[in-house]
DNA sequence: AGCACA
């Protein structure tokens, strides 16, 4: 999986612009920012879904974003290491966050976390305050349904995944994979997820496929849960979408569900 | 659209 490698190594730390031409390109940054993130979802629910979806990644340092008007739609995801951010930016380019697909760049300074821990951090106000000139407001409103309460399931620390992709297979599950398929369904079984899930993050995930319907979770078996589509056609699109993807380091597994 | 350090 680890298919992209960089030259990134040379300049983890600094953040000296590789390409002074164009005055687009950003150097690569343990940070990377992500925009076009729906404006809609909570802060707090914000960071825990970008945990879910980058710690697979690499371990996250922290995870920054901010409600006010120039900061909406944004945050930032500070990796212990550029690798760890590459891999992510690449991998998660234009994928499809709350109805929105992401769009990530490298951070284009260097994260406060990160400068205290090399000694080169200085306090704010030497730093280039980034000054605003009026502008005209439009109208931002998506209506998607994700305002629903979101237990503090995260304890909070982000340090506490593995180091980097190659945990080995997270068990949990007692039997992995079914003997024979199940034969096509339109609801589909979800297993190996790890306990924090919720049934937001799955419906995030599940609902940008045509046909969703809904997500059910069991509250007294952790690590499953049950998607349904309007048909077979379209739970077997999303089944393939979305089979192995990791949250955390759990990869997903999906099968239709037994009838 | 918008690069901060809640």
């Amino acid at each position: 999986m680890a298919l992209l490698e960089r030259k990134d190594m040379a300049d983890v730390n600094n953040n000296n612009n590789n390409n002074s031409s164009t005055g687009t390109e950003v150097s690569s940054n343990m940070t990377i920012y992500i925009n076009n993130l729906n404006e809609n979802i909570k802060i707090d629910e914000l960071k825990k879904a970008l945990h879910a979806v980058f710690s697979q990644f690499g371990k996250i340092l922290e995870i920054l974003a901010f409600k006010t008007l120039k900061h909406k739609g944004q945050a930032w995801v500070v990796f212990e290491d550029v690798q760890s951010a590459s891999n992510a930016m690449r991998q998660m380019q234009s994928f499809p966050f709350y109805d929105k697909p992401m769009r990530i760049q490298y951070a284009k300074t260097k994260s406060d976390i990160v400068a205290k821990a090399d000694g080169t951090f200085v306090p704010r106000e030497k730093r280039r305050r980034h000054e605003e000139k009026g502008k005209k407001k439009k109208d931002q409103h998506d209506t998607n349904q994700v305002g629903v309460g979101l237990t503090p399931a995260y304890g909070g620390a982000y340090g506490t995944t593995p180091p980097l992709s190659q945990i080995p297979y997270l068990g949990g599950v007692k039997s992995m994979v079914p003997e024979a398929p199940a034969p096509p369904n339109n609801i589909l079984f979800i297993q190996n997820l790890p306990n924090e899930t919720t049934t937001m993050m799955l419906q995030m995930l599940f609902q940008q496929y045509t046909g969703f319907k809904e997500v059910r979770m069991v509250e007294t078996k952790p690590g499953i849960a049950f998607v349904e589509y309007g048909d077979e056609m379209q739970s077997t699109v999303a089944m393939h979408a979305l089979q192995g993807f990791k949250l955390q380091q759990y990869s997903m597994l999906i099968t239709y569900a037994k009838k």
